[in-house]
RNA sequence: GGUCAGGUAGCUCAGUUGGUACGAGCGUCCGCCUGAAAAGCGGAAGGUCGGCGGUUCGACCCCGCCCCUGACCA
C-alpha cells in the first residue's frame, strides 16, 4: 500500500525527538504526526514542551490540541485519528515518546471496545474491594489473561473483565508482535542516564520559568483538575498539588523533576524492547546525516 | 571549654529490656504494559548499625576514650 516508509522519532523525554523529526521533515518534504499523549491536548503547551510555531520552522504539525483537558485520553481513538493521516500523508514523520501510540499508529493492534456502565460498574467495585476478588474472577474467566496480569494490577485486572463481560471473548493480555503495517523506520533517540537526568531537571526548571504555573491557573478554569487523564499529566499533577497547598512550589518542581526521570526509564524500557528501533546518540553531530541513512533502509510492512 | 541530642542502606529516619538488622519512604537498577500509557503494576541490589578498646558465652544495643554533626550554655 504505502510507497514511503513511516518514519517515527522515539526515545525518552528530552532526548530532543522534536527537533529532530522537524529537521528530517524539512529535509525529506515531510510532515510530523504527534505521537505523545498529552500533546494532544490543547492548552497544555509549556508542561509537554510542544514546539512553538517558530520551532516548527513551516513544517506541518499534525494531532496537536485535539482535545479539550477534559476529555479522557485514549490509545483507540488516537488510533482512529492517526491511521487516515498516516496513509494520506507523503512523508509522514511521527514523533512522541508515548510508546503505545506509536505501536497504535504503526502496528497491527485492535483494541477492544469498551462500555461505560460496565467499566463503571467494575472500577466501582475495584474501589470498594481491591484487586483481590476482581483477579478471582478473572482467573476463573479467563485464566490466561489472568496469568499475564498481576493481581495487585487493578487497572489491568478492571479492564479485562471489561472486555471479557462487553466482547464475550477473552482478553488477550500479551502484546502482539512487533510487525507494523507500514513500512516503516523507528529512529530513537539514546541519551546517557546522567545527561538525561540532567537534561530532565534544565527543562523543568525552564517549564517553571515559562509560566507552567500559570498555565495550570489557566486550565483550572477549563476543567483540568476534573478531567480523568489531563491532570495526571508530569508536571500538572504536581502543579495542581502545589495550588491546593498540598506541597510547596519547590516541592511540586522536584516532584516533577523525580516523576519525569521515572518516566524516563520506563519509556526506554518499552522501547529497548522494541528490537526495530535503530538507536542513534542525540548529540551525533551529524545526527541527520545518519537518520536519513536510516530511513534509506526501512523495514518492511 | 561545658551541657544535651544525635551519628543504623546513596538520602531522611525507624528499631532491638544484649542473642542472626523485620526495617520504611525516597533514590538506584531491572521488568511488565492492547480503549487513563506523562497512567498503572511488579522484582532486585544496597548496611562490618561513627572509630578504637573493654565487659559478656554473645554487643548495633552496656562501660570508657576518641572523632563528627546540631542545639544550648559560657
Amino acid at each position: 500500500m504505502r510507497q514511503q516508509p513511516v518514519i517515527a522519532v522515539v526515545g525518552p523525554t528530552a532526548a530532543g525527538k522534536s527537533d529532530l523529526a522537524v529537521d528530517i521533515a524539512l529535509r525529506l518534504g515531510g510532515e510530523c504526526v504527534n505521537a505523545d499523549s498529552m500533546q494532544l491536548y490543547r492548552g497544555m503547551d509549556i508542561g509537554t514542551a510542544k514546539l512553538s510555531l517558530a520551532e516548527q520552522r513551516g513544517v506541518p504539525h499534525h494531532l496537536l490540541d485535539i482535545w479539550d483537558v477534559t476529555v479522557t485520553a485514549s490509545v483507540a481513538e488516537y488510533q482512529k485519528l492517526v491511521r487516515p493521516l498516516i496513509e494520506s500523508l507523503p512523508v509522514p514523520v511521527l514523533v512522541g515518546g508515548s510508546g503505545l501510540y506509536v505501536r497504535a499508529a504503526i502496528d497491527d493492534l485492535e483494541f477492544p471496545g469498551t462500555d461505560p456502565e460496565i467499566r463503571a460498574r467494575l472500577e466501582a467495585e475495584l474501589a470498594e474491594t481491591g484487586p483481590a476478588p476482581l483477579y478471582e474472577r478473572l482467573r476463573r474467566e479467563d485464566p490466561a489473561a489472568a496469568a499475564a496480569i498481576l493481581p495487585s494490577n487493578g487497572r489491568r485486572i478492571v479492564r479485562a473483565l471489561e472486555v471479557i463481560e462487553h466482547s464475550g471473548r477473552p482478553f488477550s493480555a500479551t502484546m502482539p508482535s512487533y510487525r507494523a503495517v507500514y513500512p516503516s523506520v523507528q529512529l530513537g533517540l539514546r541519551v546517557p542516564r546522567p545527561e538525561l537526568d540532567e537534561r530532565i531537571e534544565v527543562r523543568v526548571r525552564r517549564m517553571w520559568a515559562a509560566g507552567l504555573v500559570e498555565e495550570v491557573r489557566g486550565l483550572l478554569g477549563r476543567g483540568l483538575a476534573e478531567g480523568r487523564t489531563a491532570g495526571r499529566a508530569l508536571g500538572y499533577a504536581q502543579v495542581l498539588r502545589f495550588l491546593e497547598g498540598e506541597w510547596t512550589e519547590e516541592q511540586a518542581l522536584e516532584e516533577t523533576v523525580r516523576a519525569t526521570r521515572r518516566f524516563a526509564r520506563r519509556q526506554e524500557s518499552w522501547f529497548r524492547r522494541d528490537p526495530r528501533v535503530r538507536w542513534l546518540p542525540y548529540d551525533a553531530p551529524d545526527l541527520l546525516e545518519r537518520s536519513l541513512a536510516q530511513i534509506a533502509r526501512p523495514d518492511s510492512a
